[in-house]
DNA sequence: AGCTGTGGCAGGGAGG
DNA sequence: CCTCCCTGCCAC
């Protein structure tokens, strides 16, 4: 094992963690089945620019020089936290500062680098990870779902209802043990009893729950504190505590707080899902119902019960109640098992907790590496520079229109490979950390899948998928880290240096592949669609043909055929659909998939995209029609015609902006504010547009869809025609303008006719020259960016 | 307070 | 009508 990645101690197999008091922290160790306990002295500690700014400070602490010359040049130790918050009011006075009301707003000082989760400072310091040498498998993990029953009916049930209270309590474990613990026989009181039992019986290393963060551990606790019943479920007999969420503040995290459960980890499977989705965006909700299904755990035989049947059911019918609860405990288990794997395989080299692992993006989990070894030898830190990246990838379209047979090769890890060749390193970095981290993760995510090839059993392969795939997503963030306003470690200069050498790769390859006689459609970043020579057909050729791209890139640069299609239709940058072998569709690009497009909207152009991939001209004009009388006969579901949209600032800034004029009004934050005046930073808004103004003000006449109506429809059906045209207009540069209106029009007296209709050759772009290279272009007025 | 990057398209509001 | 500006979402 490399300590720069595990650490030191390779043997130790520590589980769990628990911060004591303020100056030390319990480590939960597995040593031949058992479970050991071991205390630790631990220091809390910053980094500090300046000795001088505590000079006159008065408290027992240690502040070494480090070796170096980064801007952070000393660090603080403390014998526990209460010293260290001595200490940075005093560095608040000394930059004259006197408001204490958030002690974390400290750590933007720039002379202090602060880092307040005790836990994780503890791991940084001590060079330990947790999990070392364990399997997935070999954690205990505990899944935990409640029932709960409203005394109101319609309504959701409140922990705070009187009448209101817990019915069932399905538990499950990695282990495949399953029970339930039943309201029928027992009191609500009872039932609390005998889940802490439960608990400290089985003494699970992870408790997971789907949404157990915003709804199961709450009402638990809620309850448990009406009974006043202590939920000592910590290892140490401790109750939870809440700790403080991080997330992104774009809402991909709820803001809530997140329950922290000592000696234990706790999973939100909807965390879960949801950060599997982020970079995919494929899932429709992350509901455990729906995730389930879309992973196909969902048994065949599953019970299901609508939640708002749920207080009925407890009344008349509980059977179906207890195999419905069972069965979300198993869902959330197999979700768990298929989706934690990851996470787990990345704690065992970060010096972070699970939970930290699940709730921090990459970024933050670089520079906690970077960190880790920084201090490990004693070398001072730099701070995070500001300034200015001015270049991304490149991305170009040459060919408009339907075309095949198309490939996509693409440069294999174009970004890491760059970095690796060309020693792009990030100029902070004195010790030359970053590259020997990269070239680490590389490497063992190379041998991991090649061991993944020799490897027959299922089981183990997946778990060598788990612990490659997070591998890969770690080497894919260094480049990101460059340009990350807040990274200690960030370079401006090199991110660019990065994507010019990458756009420089690209356009080499494009070149070659122009020169074979290729069609090139178009590329971005790192890949390129094209229509290979009229003499490359087949697979085995294909292949060929790439290996020839591949052997004329530099040193170090590989090209590899990452798909073939029988049909592509390129429509915009970025925005394709293609039609492989099998009859497979893909559609790519905000234009065809965006969430921001009605339901009925995504499947009318999809069903478009396929009759044109397959020449079916009578299909598509069927399509409008169809969808088109669909919407005049108000026939369709409601949720046909809503929008769902995120809203990305709070309630205060939002009327904030439109106060100073700096943005206008917009249709989901109105409802919004209707709806819920509270409404989160992240908030999921689902309206549609009522009235019959086809070109509706959506700030004034979009209505949420919970004040939808079955019996008084209002949906506004001009306004749906005409966005039912809006889709059709992708399609126009694929026809001339008669064939166009002839789909896209309603029948009138003469019957629709697909005979003379045709589908255009594909237009080929003329090919810009390069600009200027010497001047880099600025399209408008880009701040700089400040930690 | 919490946060990987740039590039591109769509849609809506505001103002000409 | 158009353009400008913005936010949200998506590709990589």
């Amino acid at each position: 094992m490399n300590p720069l990645l595990y650490g030191h101690n390779p043997d130790e197999q520590i589980v769990g963690l628990q911060q004591n008091d303020d100056q030390t922290v319990r480590l939960f160790i597995r040593e031949n089945g058992r479970l050991v306990r071991k205390d630790d002295p631990f220091f809390p500690f910053f980094f500090l620019s300046d000795r001088t700014l505590l000079e006159g400070f008065v408290q027992r602490h240690w502040i070494k020089e480090l070796e170096g010359n980064g801007f952070y040049r000393f660090v603080c130790a403390f014998e526990g936290w209460p010293p260290l918050w001595e200490a940075v009011r005093h560095l608040l006075q000394a930059h004259n500062r006197k408001t204490l009301t958030k002690i974390e707003h400290y750590s933007s000082l720039e002379s202090i680098r602060l880092l307040t989760d005790p836990l994780n400072q503890y791991l940084l310091q001590s060079g330990r990870t947790l999990f070392k040498g364990m399997r997935f498998e070999d954690l205990t993990r505990l899944q935990l779902d409640i029932e709960t029953y409203t005394s109101v009916p319609n309504s959701f049930s409140r922990a705070a209802r009187s009448g209101d209270r817990i019915i069932l309590i399905s538990l499950s474990d990695s282990g495949g043990w399953e029970h339930l613990i039943d309201g029928t026989e027992l009191t609500e009181a009872e039932m609390l009893h005998e889940l802490i039992s439960i608990i400290r019986e089985r003494d699970p290393d992870v408790l997971e729950g789907h949404n157990i963060y915003e709804f199961d551990l709450p009402y638990i606790l809620k309850r448990c504190e009406h009974h006043g019943i202590p939920l000592t479920i910590g290892r140490d007999g401790s109750s939870p505590t809440a700790a403080f969420q991080r997330g992104r503040p774009s809402g991909i995290g709820t803001q809530g707080p997140v329950t922290e459960v000592a000696g234990r980890h706790v999973i939100d499977t909807y965390q879960l899902v949801r950060s599997y989705d982020q970079s995919k965006n494929r899932m429709e909700r992350y509901g455990l119902k729906y995730a389930a299904r879309y992973f196909g755990f969902a048994s065949p035989e599953r019970t299901y019960v609508r939640p708002e049947r749920i207080s009925w059911h407890w009344d008349h019918d509980r059977e179906p109640l207890r195999l419905y609860a069972m069965d979300d405990v198993r869902e959330t288990r197999a979700l768990s098992g298929h989706l934690g794997g990851t996470h787990f395989y990345l704690t065992q080299m970060l010096p972070m907790t699970l939970s930290g692992v699940l709730r921090s993006g990459s970024a933050i989990k670089i520079e906690n590496m970077l960190l880790r070894e920084y201090l490990r030898r004693r070398y001072s830190i730099p701070r995070p520079s500001t300034g200015l990246q001015t270049t991304g990838g490149y991305t170009d379209i040459f060919t408009v229109g339907v075309l095949g047979p198309v490939l996509h090769a693409d440069i294999e890890s174009l970004y890491p490979s760059i970095m690796i060749h060309r020693s792009v390193t990030p100029a902070g970095d004195h010790l030359g950390i970053f590259k020997l981290l990269l070239q680490e993760l590389t490497s063992q995510r190379l041998s991991a899948k090649q061991e993944m090839k020799r490897e027959a059993d299922p089981g183990a392969r997946s778990r060598i998928d788990a612990f490659q795939s997070s591998m890969k997503i770690l080497i894919n963030s260094f480049y990101g880290y460059l340009g990350y306003a807040r990274g200690l470690f960030n370079d401006y200069a090199k991110a660019d240096v990065v994507t010019t050498e990458g756009q420089k790769l690209l356009r080499l390859m494009i070149d070659f592949i122009r020169k074979t006689g290729s069609i090139i459609i178009e590329v971005d970043t790192d890949g390129i669609f094209f229509v290979p020579p009229k003499a490359v057909r087949g697979e085995a050729s294909e292949e060929e043909f790439v290996r020839t791209i591949s052997d004329h890139m530099p040193e170090g640069i590989s090209v590899a055929l990452d798909g073939r299609y029988r049909t592509m239709m390129s429509y915009k940058m970025k925005n394709y659909a293609l039609l492989d072998y099998e009859g497979n569709l893909t559609l790519k690009g905000s234009s065809f998939t965006s969430r921001s497009i009605e339901r009925f909207g995504r499947a009318y152009i999809k069903r478009c995209v396929l009759a044109l991939l397959n020449q079916d001209i009578q299909e598509l004009h069927r399509a409008y029609m169809e969808t088109r009388e669909e919407i005049q006969g108000r026939r369709m579901d409601i949720r046909e015609f809503t929008r769902v949209e995120k809203l990305g600032e709070s309630i205060e800034e939002y009327l904030a902006a439109v106060d100073a004029g700096t943005r206008s009004r917009s249709a989901a934050y109105e409802v919004g504010l209707r709806i819920d005046r509270s409404f989160r930073k992240g908030t999921r808004i689902v309206y549609y547009m009522s009235g019959e103004d086809p070109t509706p003000k959506g700030f004034r006449h979009a209505r949420a869809m919970a004040d939808w109506d079955p019996h008084f429809r209002d949906e506004n059906i001009p306004y749906y025609l005409r966005r039912l045209d809006e889709f059709s207009e992708k399609f126009s540069p694929f026809f001339s303008a008669k064939d166009f209106h002839m789909l896209f029009t309603p029948d009138d007296l003469f019957p629709f006719d697909p005979a003379g209709i045709r589908i255009l050759e594909p237009t080929h772009l003329p090919v810009e020259e390069p600009e200027d290279t010497e001047s880099p272009r600025y399209t408008g007025l880009k701040a700089e960016k400040e930690s």
